[in-house]
RNA sequence: UGGUCUAUGGUGUAACUGGCAACACGUCUGAUUUUGGUUCAGAAGAGUCUAGGUUCGAGCCCUAGUAGACCAACCA
């Protein structure tokens, strides 16, 4: 809060608008409404945190409440999941509230609009009321019900909440406009009957307020200065005015809807009917699955409060419907546990290791730095023996000098202890690997401070002593969609895209002993692997671990790379692209400068034409001709080519077909300084 | 064929009432490094959907297009 913050969304713009206007800032406040009816997931979360931080930014106070007006769907499960989520993020809600806690309200003031001619009951299927709607393009009409007496409507729903009906059979409707072009207002729905018990209200209730009745009401309510709302609520605003209008108290706040764009995520679904689809067709273990975009799938993966705020608030709020990148979530967790997660070693694909001239039987206990990122995280102790496991992808037989790695003759750094050299292997009949052989430097010990300790060795791995590893399940994660935006195919269903390989786990690691007495909330780096986090399914005798994600790597980014290649290559047509070494071609320096010549004058204009003409002595026609095709409106772009034309003809270039018709499309060109330019190409007197 | 909204590097967001298009992620160099991580230094990449217009000057204002999203649940 020291540093001003960068520049201000929409909605805080808004709200800033407001309170210049004379709106008191005391009375800001603000709401977050989920239906009980799933889980939070990482879109919600950019809600919750723009909501909560509205609020501690103003320190106004910010409701929760749960909007459960459908008992057909919501649960008890939900509310306390939902709540326990919002607390985890690290937000306090000023109060819980309950759309459900406001139904006698709503229904008082039903009876008002009853009373008033401005809603009355249907007794229509709901087919017949839908085609009576029109369409968006056609006007609806009126049903046979909606000019019955006030009286006759008033005693329709009294009997409606008695329960004398059938549910389906009746609903209230508000008496708005058939012809609106907004659909919504086309004499919504207030209430329908649902015999059902509803979670907090259990059997008080077989009438039902819907959405748009109960959800403006309450913020007014409230006193909710300010709802904000994702983008599909837009056209619903009208009709969040109208209900407004025919209550409300002008001596009290009245509330304003604003709507936001929802927030995507690249390669999942953010729908909580998908992910629930997910979960029933056991797609994936249930809401919490880590590879759920959910807020506990998320959790449970190993990310932390800290990391998803800040994603929120890197992401941003704006209009436009977007699909983030979910390499910036994993900057942000990468990000805040580099900081925080205790280093270990752990290996996942073992081979053994053989130091030859380390004696049989002892056991040295080394010092192993718990972050270096965190000076005071002190150390631990790390076992120490003659066999150990390596990674068997951090060895090979020979390999080119791009290969930090361990190899035959090579040395490298074993993390925390000695430097080895690769000596010989011992083969399986088939010719697998099944020991390595080497010898260590035995002065080289780290911390020792020996010369031999401090010498630089082009790799360092990563180990773990046989004798002291413990076993334990590792489970490695792949994004759950192989396409970027899985629902946004209108001809293909988004579980078509679901990943086979998402799942990946590793019955038998090892890891170092330390990790013996590991907790739910403790957060690892597996060193040269990644962050890793244990998982609930983690019993005294077996050890699960989550991968939350991996570690940057740079070196299997450059393995596939070959694979890739193509791709690039496709996108790399353009010769003017940079020459050598970060060295920008004449060409297109001249664009650059001649991208802003009509906006300089005077001594500027000047020299950016000297430049042009400079640069131009080394331009190529080769190089040039592409740009006679700028369109018209790059007007500086076609000044900067017809004076490097005009140096090149000087030089000697024959004037053809495409040069021709360059000039005369200058000469006839609306902008003077084209024109003059032109003139004086096509007379050859450009110096 | 209706209404509403949106359009800025690969991605996500900036640019106060018109004034040299910025930041982050990602990508690519190089340095440092007992993690091919981190850190540090640097680079490439956009003429702001298109076509007109207003203006000395337009991403921003005007007009007309184009593209995408949303809108006809007794869901929220």
């Amino acid at each position: 809060m020291t540093e001003e913050s960068a520049s201000l969304n929409f909605l805080e713009q808004l709200i800033e608008d407001d309170l210049a206007a004379g709106f008191p800032k005391e009375k800001l406040r603000f709401r977050f409404p989920p239906e009980p009816n799933g889980y939070l997931h990482i879109g919600h979360a950019a809600s919750i945190c723009l909501n909560f931080g509205l609020g501690e930014l103003h320190n106004a106070p910010v409701n929760l409440r749960f909007d459960d007006t459908n008992p057909a769907k919501e649960e008890q499960e939900y509310v306390d999941a939902i709540k326990y989520d919002i607390q985890w993020l690290g937000f306090k809600w000023a109060t819980e509230c309950y759309s459900s806690d406001y139904f006698q309200q709503l229904y008082d003031w039903a009876i008002q609009l009853i009373k008033e001619g401005k809603a009355y009951v249907d007794g229509q299927s709901a087919e017949a009321m839908a085609e009576q709607k029109g369409t968006p393009t056609t006007p609806g009409v009126a049903g046979p019900y909606r000019d019955n007496s006030v009286e006759e409507n008033l005693s329709m729903f009294e009997r409606m909440k008695a329960g004398e009906f059938e549910q389906g059979s009746y609903v209230l409707r508000a008496k708005i406009d058939m012809a609106s072009p907004n659909m919504l207002m086309r004499d919504p729905i207030l209430y329908r009957i649902v015999k059902k018990a509803h979670h907090r209200t259990g059997s008080d209730w077989c009438i039902y307020p819907m959405y748009d009745w109960t959800h403006g009401e309450s913020d007014y309510i409230e006193q909710i200065s300010h709802s904000l709302c994702t983008l599909e609520f837009k056209m619903h605003r009208e009709l969040y005015d109208w209900f407004l209008d025919q209550i409300v108290d002008p001596k009290l706040l009245r509330p304003k809807q604003r709507e936001f764009a929802r927030r995507n995520l690249s390669y999942t679904v953010m729908s909580k009917r998908k992910l629930l689809e997910l979960v029933q067709t056991k797609t994936v273990s249930g809401w919490d699955d880590p590879r759920m975009p959910t807020i506990s799938g998320l959790r449970r993966r190993g990310y932390t409060p800290e990391s998803i705020r800040n994603f929120s608030e890197l992401s941003g709020i704006s209009k436009r419907d977007s699909v983030t990148d979910v390499s910036l979530l994993e900057y942000c967790i990468r990000e805040d546990l580099n900081k925080t997660a205790t280093r270990v070693m752990a290996v996942l694909d073992p081979v053994k290791l053989v130091i030859t001239n380390y004696p049989e039987g002892k056991t040295e206990i080394l010092q192993a730095e718990n972050n270096p990122e965190d000076p005071k995280s002190g150390m631990h102790e790390v076992p120490f023996s003659r066999e150990l496991y390596i990674e068997r992808e951090d060895f090979k037989e020979e390999a080119g000098g791009k290969f930090f790695r361990l190899t035959l003759g090579n040395e490298v750094r074993l993390k925390s202890a000695y430097i080895i050299k690769g000596e010989s292997v011992v083969k399986d009949a088939s010719g697998n690997i099944t020991e390595i052989h080497c010898t260590a430097d035995l002065d080289s010990r780290s911390g020792t401070g020996t010369e031999a300790s401090t010498r630089k060795v082009k790799g360092t791995l990563h180990w773990v002593s046989i004798q002291h590893a413990i076993k334990a399940e590792v489970r490695e994660y792949d994004r759950l969609f192989l396409d970027e935006a899985p629902d946004s195919h209108e001809d293909k269903n988004f579980m078509e895209f679901v990943n086979p390989n998402s799942l990946n786990v590793i019955k038998e690691a090892y890891l170092e002993p330390y990790l013996k007495n590991a907790s739910l909330s403790d957060k690892f780096q597996f060193q040269r692997l990644g962050y890793f986090t244990l998982d609930k399914d983690s019993t005294s005798e077996q050890l699960v671990f989550n991968k939350t994600v991996g570690l940057r790597d740079s070196w299997a980014k450059q393995n596939s790379a070959p694979a890739a290649q193509p791709n690039q290559s496709v996108k790399q047509p353009n010769p003017n692209a940079s020459q050598g070494q970060g060295q920008r071609s004449a060409i297109n320096e001249i664009q650059k400068i001649a991208k802003k010549y009509t906006n300089l004058s005077g001594d500027k204009l000047a020299a950016a034409r000297a430049d042009i003409a400079k640069l131009a002595e080394q331009v190529t026609y080769e190089e040039l001709e592409p740009l006679f095709g700028t369109a018209a409106k790059k007007v500086g772009t076609r000044i900067g080519a017809m004076i490097t034309l005009g140096i090149l003809l000087n030089k000697g270039q024959e004037r053809n077909k495409e040069i021709d018709a360059f000039i005369s499309a200058g000469l006839a060109d609306g902008n003077e300084q084209l024109v003059e330019e032109a003139k004086a190409v096509a007379s050859g007197n450009n110096q």
